[in-house]
DNA sequence: TTGTAAGCGTTATCAC
DNA sequence: GTGATAACGCTTACAA
């Protein structure tokens, strides 16, 4: 207890040399005697010395912490992110900061200023719901730090950035929907001011132009949690010309729609089919198991961590650079066999 | 671009005082007069300062960070944690910093070194399922780092500990399944070394010999996955005396056990009653929806990180707690009614 | 009421 | 080869 931590400083002194000679001894300086730092690395074994990273980073002017904003943690897609962003982060030597915004802009302003407080070395950030100004993501950049959009990016500010391919996400899952037979499908979306809700809005009625499938203001709804779906189902089931088929913005959505039609009795895939947009195991804990888009977090994740670092690290100053992660259509049982 | 960022001694020259002045006037020292403090803060507001937290740090020799280790990012259970982890971090001043064990040993390793370099104020952790060696985490206190254990706790070393009622949640929910008329129930379990599988199998145990019912070393697997389950139920289940329900140590494995045994012919829960234990989205997912026990990993993480603040900020030197997070038994879908 | 100077642990730059 | 010194940005005795 009460130990103080060792320094540099107990070596040379326990050594009888100089701080600057253990500093470089223990870096392997090219100067410095094999004798030497033979001895000074043995003691610092022995003593159990360990760099202390705040005065060095303070003295290097740098850090190996990234920080990362997060709307919400628990949460497949956004877990899936930051695991793949740990990931790179230790295999590079950085160190994750994690913060959660709850999709609030305030939240997200104390995060960035407690970010630039610890002088983080880069950023990495999804924007919240409510986010539409972005003067904090500007100071990030003005206090030179290096920052990355994923996900949720802000086309207002020059960075790189990494998206999933939500367009052709959705265009594929509906395109496959008409080729089992589908004809009028009805999409559950978020509030339409977000990116993802216009490029898979985008993608699903491109592919109904494209099949020449009338397209239905009526057949379109904001709705993106289980439970909202299943209040809404049993109504648009209800309609005059319902829906055979249903494509929802996540996967939660989708198993309540899967839940609420199965309770009118409809059949699953023969009468009505469904097809989310996520991934995960709630996907195969459904009955019959989800279609869905797989959106690949951990790709988003692993690649906007190593865009960061290549900043960083200065490999490439001045270019910006948009990734774009493939889905992957995983074709289950809530949508029938294509011919 | 390149913009130096603003330090306490650049608001001093800029206002022609000494940099001292300006670190108290920025903390409204007393002794410092209002018409200065007046002007400090305006001309630090233009100037766009945010304190340098690691000189700060530095100077102060603590940390405002908190590190976390956890086995798995992407897990209900522990993503909650993490969650929970956070909101007290934020509210209190705390960042977090985040690594994933992996569920490896040597990972944990370098963590713990990692975090002992950053100099982080305190450590919440978890252990992986290869731990057996627990010097790594006396190094932490050793360095005069606070530790609270978290689920997977260490005996071996005094610290705070925070755990979920393993044994009391299994010995409810068989308690449960019996009240509801099953008499030969089974138990996948993880591997025996574990905490949890001791402390759930105990309850499982206890519930059987409180009701007089036989313990049959022939219902009790080593099955904690999905896939597991898929594969060993139909051979369970074909058993010349088979089980009339199923008790899972988590819920991915009940969903594994409820798909095999749909599979089968058989009903659940007319035939088959299956309980599982996690919480969250996956259990709703399941049709019937799945009967759980709820861990309320958010409690445990807030709690933790409470417990470990308490100790950073000197509030309980010397006390060691150990808090239980109560469990709750989830009625569902998968098991009848009690009469 | 404000300024001076030392120091937190480290490394880079000069000396020797 | 190795040592002294300054500096990174900040706080706090101690002076003034």
């Amino acid at each position: 207890m009460a130990k103080r931590q060792v320094t540099i400083v107990d070596i040379a002194k326990k050594l009888n040399i100089s701080a600057s000679t253990v500093s470089r001894a223990l870096k392997n300086h090219p100067d410095i005697s094999k004798e030497t730092i033979e001895r000074v690395k043995e003691c610092a074994a022995k003593m159990n010395y360990i760099p202390n990273e705040m005065a060095l980073n303070l003295r290097m002017k740098r850090t190996n912490v990234i920080g990362v904003i997060v709307p919400e943690i628990v949460h497949y897609f956004f877990s899936s992110i930051v695991q793949g962003i740990e990931e790179v982060a230790s295999e590079e030597g950085f160190n994750v900061m994690l913060f959660r915004s709850e999709e609030s802009y305030e939240k997200e302003l104390k995060i960035t200023d407690s970010l630039i407080s610890a002088r983080v070395a880069g950023v990495l950030a999804s924007l919240s719901k409510e986010t539409d100004i972005y003067d904090h993501y500007q100071r990030i950049l003005d206090n030179d730090i290096q920052l990355v959009f994923y996900d949720r990016i802000c086309i207002g500010i020059i960075t790189d950035r990494v998206v999933v391919d939500d367009y052709a996400g959705a265009l594929t899952a509906v395109e496959y929907l008409i080729s089992t037979g589908c004809k009028r499908i009805a999409f559950y979306s978020s509030p339409t001011h977000l990116e993802i809700s216009k490029n898979r809005r985008n993608g699903y009625l491109d592919a109904l132009r494209k099949h020449k499938l009338p397209v239905d203001q009526e057949l379109m709804f904001v709705c993106d949690t289980r439970e909202a779906a299943m209040e809404l189902t049993p109504k648009v089931l209800a309609m005059d010309n319902p829906p055979d088929a249903f494509f929802a913005i996540n996967d939660h959505t989708a198993t309540g729609i899967l839940y609420a039609v199965k309770q009118t009795g409809l059949r699953v895939p023969e009468d009505i089919s469904i097809c989310g947009f996520s991934g995960g195991d709630l996907a195969l804990a459904c009955d019959p198991m989800l279609t869905t888009v797989e959106q690949h977090g951990y790709e988003v994740g692993k690649t906007a961590a190593k865009l960061l670092i290549d900043k960083i690290n200065g490999v490439t100053l001045g270019q910006f650079t948009n990734r774009i992660i493939k889905t992957k259509l995983m074709v289950r049982g809530t949508t029938k066999a294509a011919p």
